[in-house]
DNA sequence: ATACTATATCGCCATTCGACGATTAACTAT
DNA sequence: ATAGTTAATCGTCGAATGGCGATATAGTAT
């Protein structure tokens, strides 16, 4: 039983894994901080009640305006939440496929 | 039908949600690099053969060592990873528990 | 003891991140 | 037209990240 011997195939990559590894990674970089996982969470939440966020998120999450639309210009770039102008507010929703496809890029790595 | 206005009750969180998104966070921080996220993959794909990294996954990753052994202490303080010394190298192992911990708690967010 | 190997750590640098206040832009309401 | 509200953007700051070469450490082998 080799403990330590992998075969060289295991290093192999297709130019679709290594996409896959970093778009996964551009993912988790935008998961990567509490306030925007609580923000996904709270968007997840309301989508099952189709709504979209009014309240006030900045005094919810403790931090300075421009702070939170920081944020939510990263989760926004990584496609993980859209923005849809609802005057006189935005329409912050979660984009359910783009967490799904992370969960699926999550799972092809968990079991190759 | 309300399509922007949350019941101000979706925003509470528990002492454990708030643990939750700060372990997920930071699990997602040490996923947040293309080379680390390489490094699980590979690491995990050993798993299945019961194998330990002896190869060079410096030249693989075409990094210095330096650099790797950086993003592996990273990986380490996330504890997706465990190092053992197998002297004289180090044996480095997929902790798939914490892998599966993080699917868990994304699953979490994406069904609440 | 000496030489060799593998890994971790140090010091340095450039870049990015997270936070803030202040300002601008877009739209409403009066 | 004016005032008010919401959100994005700008500028700035300190801290953290990612990269490297060089050095230190731990263990093996001779």
């Amino acid at each position: 039983m080799p403990q330590c011997s992998p075969a060289s195939s295991i290093f192999e990559r297709t130019a679709e894994d290594v996409v896959n590894e970093e778009q996964f990674a551009a993912i988790a970089k935008a998961l990567a901080h509490p306030a925007r996982v609580r923000i996904v969470a709270i968007l997840t939440e309301l989508e099952t009640r189709n709504g979209c966020l009014n309240s006030d998120l900045v005094t919810e999450l403790g931090l300075a305006q421009s702070t939170v639309s920081e944020h939510l210009r990263i989760l926004k770039k990584a496609k993980l939440i859209t923005a849809e102008p609802q005057p006189p507010r935005m329409c912050y929703r979660i984009n359910s496929e783009q967490l799904a496809r992370f969960s699926t890029l999550l799972a092809k790595i968990q079991a190759p």
